[in-house]
DNA sequence: ATACATGCAAACATTTTGCTTTGGC
DNA sequence: GCCAAAGCAAAATGTTTGCATGTAT
């Protein structure tokens, strides 16, 4: 029962939409990652940036911001594509499907989820986690790591 | 491609496993909660308390440890029922696959995960976001609140 | 005796792949 | 022109449900 994303506020892929400068800059490491720009791919990384939140591949490939009109395979190729180049990543949020959200070197996201609607709403707090983290990786001996965070319980609505 | 959960060391549901004590506190809220004690139920509390780690559906399922033989449905519909009643936890931690976990009041777990073999390590870490998650749960008025955190990289045999 | 639990089989939802055609470089 | 990307359709995987039967209380 989790709500649609909301549609992002960009209509026409130019320069007056929101973000302009995060879309460059991951267009900009699409192409150092030696992927061929496609008009999907330009629609995919528009549809998740411009919505700042994550994203099933049903919620992509849906959009009406999906102008190229891509098949579900092609937009599950590039999300897959996206994810082993680390420009996004794979979110497991208790949903039956899988969630995707752009990376952004430096930024991090939490999320705070009612567990009855699915409302996502991201938090703006600054994560007392990052210190935790360095030390696992020395400890634990992992590489390339880092965390995610979740808050789960029931909206006011739904309470 | 993620291993199978390591099978837990107790073999008969009696006196000698470990954690016993863990186990008799399910039962009992088990009861409280309503639920018939059955053969199938005793089972899946035993394999989830023994194997001490998040373990998915087929885990359970496919355990040495379910003497009753019990069914996927079956499994399924009590793994839902202990959900509902807060016995246990479902947890999403990337693999296409639920994972579920017992929750103990007072305990919480977090997890290192290996995003190329899959490997769930549990965390003996005191975590820093039990404040957090008060703070939040009286600015956003969600109820209920409970928090994951899960770290992820690639272990030492996949670096 | 009654209501809840189980088993089996089938329906679903979502992800993933194979293969041919298209299009970026 | 060559190889990556796209499109279409089908397979694979994991979850969920319907219904007849068994069983705990």
């Amino acid at each position: 029962m989790p709500p649609p994303v909301q549609p992002a506020p960009c209509k026409h892929s130019h320069s007056h939409c929101a973000n302009v400068d995060l879309i460059e800059q991951a267009v900009e490491r699409c192409k150092a990652a030696g992927l061929r720009r496609t008009r999907a791919l330009n629609d995919v990384l528009h549809i998740l940036i411009e919505a700042g939140q994550p994203m099933t591949l049903a919620d992509v490939t849906e959009s009406k911001h999906l102008h190229s009109g891509a098949d579900r395979a092609t937009v599950y190729r590039l999300l897959m594509k996206l994810e082993e180049r680390g420009i996004l990543r794979r979110l497991g949020l208790h949903d039956r499907a899988a969630y995707y959200t752009m990376v952004f070197p430096g930024h991090h996201n939490d999320y705070l989820i009612c567990t009855k609607c699915g409302k996502i709403q991201r938090l703006e707090i600054s994560c007392p986690v990052e210190v935790l983290e360095k030390q696992i990786a020395k400890q634990s001996g992992f590489t390339g790591l880092y965390h995610e965070l979740e808050f789960f319980g029931l909206c006011p609505k739904c309470s």
